[in-house]
DNA sequence: AACTGTGGCGCAGTGC
DNA sequence: GCACTGCGCCACAGTT
């Protein structure tokens, strides 16, 4: 055809019609812009006793007193309960519509009426609270019939007859969408941390209970809140990234934001097979999981396969290190490999040589599989189409921005697309696809660290998909790049040049300085979040002496300066000269403390202390507590500046500096030829 | 019975 | 999804 995609197809010259089938789909469903449609941010406020209490939403036993809205049509109105322990003067509030009731049952009323108005409400964590809470309220409480609320109440999630409600508590929560689409810049899953993170903004502090507050500030906070959901919503695309992946994989919006990624590649590779009938049926998980066995052993036990090569680093200090990746390596072997559920070790004899290396598994060659067409043309779509279009200097800021959100929303799914297999729960679990997979991987990687040494590029590091270079010449790169593309059929990148990197003796740890001084740091213990703010502050001073230094030469004073900046944080330690809370680690609680029965690990004996004196602790709370002398751990908020083990603390603060400075030695040692006393050869 | 050293393992947090 | 690190618990062996 002669439309808009021609160019694309001409470019992308589909593998088999089925891949190019696909190629068409993506395209046409992901070029449509998104239809605006009215929305609305919710939050609400219950009348509770005390500061840390949150009321049960199947009780419902306190007052709603506030409920705020944030709308796109640009309005913000709040629904207020007079109370007369508080008093009936209704405040004003800028920018604000403020509707006061003194009957709680004509502001549900109301606040029902005023959701009918818009198909989409956006709520943070809806399900649990606000919307269960508002149901509760008004059926078991005041005796509204169901059909009299907009809710409707499901085991597990709460909906909107009207229209739709998105809830972006699990949303936030799910890991591909924290790890790809926001690259981890938040780390919990609070209202709170994910304003701060993303919206630069935070929450209203309170210095009395909800219940207690005047109008006004009472106005505020709620508004403020409901505030946050709504750019958390807007500003930051999460309901474009929604809508987007829902037309990915089929899925209506509601159940993509409520669900993992293990369902919406479910739903997408059913709908595809479905499509695709007769040729393509749906096969029962146990034929699947027939296909074959796990032939490759882990290395850590308990796992099922063996996963990424991790090259043993070269320590020291190097400067000029280049960095190349594969362009989404597991998608790209799925495809380039063709391999799939249906087709590795197929029933043909004719495929039985086409072997996945170091496994004894084959694939066919006859058919195109349904997962290597599907996310192999969802990967080339990405790759030659939308992130073109992304960076493409005609278009509008706005469009090139839709079309960023269209690509990021590709990667979350291509990311997650090859672990699915390895997942027991998985209707389409296939041990082999996720072994193959990654066995390709690993005979990639190594494969592509050979080819760099016999051009005689040193491979300083390599993890997964990456490998470091040391002063690769332009030639060298480009050579390695063109070798990947005709010998793997793998598109390699530069994905970054360091002026220099310090590898510490550890794997998935290391620290890379960009020309312009911007310090990259990965893995190291210092700035792990349960870390405490003690440390992490001399950890960031060492990291700016670093983002200093130029040449080699430099390493000598740098170091010692930072010899210095440890010792001094010794000697602060030492004469107690801190602020007890900067000394809390805090660490979360991986399940509810009942089921703690093999070990006690610190930051549970510190919870368990909490638990006995009336605190309520529940499994992803972060404890913080700190080492003390007798008896280990100790929750925060009981521990005084001298409970504190001073020495547990050294031996922390020495234990984080450890890899970093041993690394500098190296370095300094060659630049002044001679060895030199460490900092812990006097301690 | 109390202490010391050691190695395995559970757990949290990270990298890709 | 697996790979890796650090910390601390815990069991066990050997010693006092």
């Amino acid at each position: 055809s002669t439309d808009r995609f021609s160019d694309f197809f001409y470019r992308v010259r589909a593998e088999s019609p089925l891949h190019h089938q696909f190629l068409n789909r993506w395209l046409r469903t992901l070029s449509e812009p998104l239809p605006e449609i009215p929305i609305a941010a919710m939050d609400i406020e219950v009348r509770c006793p005390s500061v840390g209490h949150i009321p049960d939403p199947r009780e419902a036993d306190e007052p709603v007193i506030c409920v705020c809205f944030v709308c796109s049509d640009g309005r913000k109105c709040a629904f207020l309960l007079l109370r007369s322990e508080v008093g009936d003067q209704v405040p004003e509030v800028a920018g604000v519509e403020v509707f006061a009731y003194r009957d709680e049952r004509e502001l549900l009323k109301a606040v029902f009426e005023f959701i009918i108005k818009y198909p989409v409400l956006v709520t943070f964590n809806g399900d649990d609270f606000d919307l269960r809470y508002l149901w509760h309220r008004a059926v078991d409480r005041f005796g509204f019939r169901r059909e009299e609320t907009p809710f409707e109440a499901h085991h597990d999630w709460m909906g909107v007859r009207h229209g739709i409600h998105i809830d972006l508590y699990p949303f936030f929560d799910n890991r591909s969408i924290q790890n790809y689409a926001y690259e981890q810049r938040y780390r919990e899953t609070t209202l709170d941390d994910l304003a701060q993170a993303l919206l630069n903004k935070r929450k209203i502090e309170l210095e009395k209970p909800i219940g207690e507050l005047d109008y006004k500030t009472l106005i505020e906070y709620c508004m403020n809140d409901a505030q946050l959901t709504y750019e958390l919503a807007i500003k930051l695309r999460a309901l474009e990234l929604l809508f987007l992946i829902s037309r990915i994989v089929i899925t209506p919006p509601e159940n993509v934001c409520r669900t993992g990624i293990s369902i919406w590649i479910k739903n997408l590779l059913y709908a595809s097979m479905r499509r695709l009938h007769p040729r393509y049926l749906i096969p029962h998980p146990e034929e699947v999981r027939k296909r074959g066995t796990i032939t490759t052993r882990p290395v850590i036990k308990d796992k099922l396969y063996r996963g990424g090569f991790v090259k043993e680093p070269v320590p020291g200090v190097h400067f000029d290190v280049v960095v190349l990746d594969f362009a989404s390596l597991y998608p790209s072997v799925i495809s380039v490999w063709n391999i799939s559920f249906d087709t590795v070790l197929c029933p043909h004899s004719e495929c039985r040589d086409n072997l996945i290396p170091g496994t004894p598994h084959h694939v066919c060659r006859k058919r195109t599989g349904i997962v290597s067409a599907v996310i192999g043309s969802l990967k080339d779509v990405r790759v030659e189409y939308f992130k073109k279009l992304a960076k493409d200097k005609r278009l509008s800021p706005e469009e090139r921005a839709f079309y960023n959100s269209v690509q990021l929303t590709m990667k979350v799914i291509l990311n997650a697309s090859y672990g699915v297999f390895g997942l027991r729960a998985f209707p389409l679990f296939c041990p082999p696809v996720a072994e193959g997979t990654a066995a390709v991987g690993r005979y990639a990687l190594t494969k592509t660290i050979e080819k760099a040494e016999s051009l005689g590029v040193r491979v300083l590091y390599g993890d997964t998909d990456s490998v470091f270079l040391h002063r690769p010449t332009e030639e060298q790169i480009h050579e390695l790049i063109k070798w990947s593309e005709r010998e793997l059929k793998l598109k390699l990148e530069l994905d970054k040049r360091y002026r220099y990197v310090v590898l510490p003796a550890l794997k998935k740890n290391y620290i890379g300085v960009y020309d312009d001084g911007t310090v990259e740091v990965k893995g190291l213990a210092g700035k792990k979040r349960h870390m405490p703010a003690f440390i992490k502050r001399v950890f960031v001073e060492a990291l700016e002496t670093l983002s200093k230094v130029k040449t080699p030469e430099d390493f000598v004073d740098a170091r010692n300066h930072i010899i210095h900046i440890v010792s001094e944080a010794h000697r602060k330690l030492r004469r107690r000269e801190f602020d007890v809370r900067d000394l809390a680690l805090v660490v979360k609680l991986g399940k509810d403390i009942s089921e703690y029965r093999k070990t006690t690990p610190q930051h549970v004996k510190a919870a368990r202390m909490l638990e006995r004196l009336g605190r309520k602790v529940r499994r992803g709370d972060l404890i913080a507590f700190v080492k003390t002398r007798r008896g280990g751990a100790m929750p925060i908020d009981l521990a005084r500046p001298e409970d504190v083990d001073i020495d547990k603390y050294a031996e922390l603060l020495e234990n984080t500096f450890r890899p970093i400075l041993a690394a500098l030695d190296l370095e300094v040692a060659e630049v002044t030829g001679g060895k030199m006393r460490s900092l812990f050869e006097f301690s």
